[in-house]
DNA sequence: ACTTGTTATTAACCAATGGTCAATAAAAGG
DNA sequence: CCTTTTATTGACCATTGGTTAATAACAAGT
């Protein structure tokens, strides 16, 4: 009722970002509004639009830290103490494991086209793939072309996009995965 | 004003889905709304549900006629004179024209995921996929693996999936194109 | 021609949606 | 205690997909 909510029950950018991300990664970037997250943080929907300039801005601000997860994850296999060829079947998994596992995130960053969110997740997606691409080329046996990396990514791409709402999570595609993965690394070596 | 048009004006589904197509192949299913179809056609929105059930079943009258299309357009190549190895580079080629030069109906049949279009699109996408499939596994030298098979049909798609909204049409993405298909060929026969 | 029944269309309606904004009460600072 | 800043509300807007009662245009029967 009253024009502000007392202090201890005031919004933060943080809280909005933790109830809105577990209704965004249930149910993903179009199935819910801004009421529904209102609604469950019990106020009304224009309060958001206080911390959120608007409803892209939100999300990707969320898929923002898990990225930035995906790139950790990226450095780590590379820094790992397998050898480059198990590496690099590695990355290949993980990027997968990392697109099933966080399906409205990667759909945002790679999959959302209008301009909505655009060039905000553009950049970041670029970077998420030049770091794909400078891994992949690092652990490879011969010198890769860059092309071909490419088509890695995009292979891996169209496995994402594909599993993305058949599958829950990683786990129910990994065979298919496995197997994906090592297509593509006949691809490569070829 | 009248409740009803005069014969000579009168909607059929024809007329309906011509000037729907036009705005759909421009701008895709999301961001046209029913409301400026009818506008187009000079009625009132709620006249087209006298004809159509509902959007998702007027856009997927659309894609339909263009699906058959592809379909003939593998089954002529599969019977063309070049040899097999020609004809399965053609067909891979060729997937990926037809997703880039119909983007819109690939959006619908490939890539829409919420409930809207969905068991229509579901076996239509289905039986290309089963035409691709066995198009491709009749055109290669060595006995493929099923599995290898969706591999390549992933990598077509991931392709499609991305270069979809960035380019107009096949031709400006016909180089990485080309590549991409020399890619999973090689993956096919590795 | 008149009557009767069918059919195609309209316009008003509904419930959502993303987004904006004046009003205002709580907080912060002097 | 007064003033300014700040966070929130709730009413509003335009737009969307979809429904439905009313009704004019049509076709058929006589």
């Amino acid at each position: 009722m009253s024009p502000r909510k007392t202090a201890s029950q005031e919004l933060t950018r943080e809280i909005i970002l933790e109830k809105a991300r577990t209704q965004f990664v249930e149910k993903g970037f179009q199935q819910i509004s801004m009421r529904s997250i209102a609604k469950q943080l019990g106020c009304s929907h224009g309060a958001i639009y206080y911390h959120f300039k608007n409803k892209a801005e939100l999300f990707y601000a969320i898929v923002e830290v898990d990225f930035s997860k995906l790139n950790n994850l990226l450095e780590e296999t590379i820094q790992g103490p397998e050898d480059d060829s198990t590496k690099l079947y590695n990355i290949l998994i993980h990027f997968i494991e990392f697109g099933l596992n966080h399906q409205g995130q990667y759909e945002i960053m790679f999959m959302v086209r209008n301009t909505e969110v655009d060039s905000l997740s553009q950049t970041a997606a670029n970077h998420s793939y030049q770091m794909f691409a400078q891994t992949v080329q690092s652990l490879s046996k011969k010198k890769l072309k860059i092309i071909d990396v490419w088509s890695a990514f995009l292979a891996l791409h169209g496995f994402v996009s594909h599993y993305r709402g058949y599958v829950d999570n990683f786990e129910e595609a990994k065979l298919a995965a496995e197997s994906h993965v090592n297509f593509i690394i006949k691809g490569l070596n070829g």
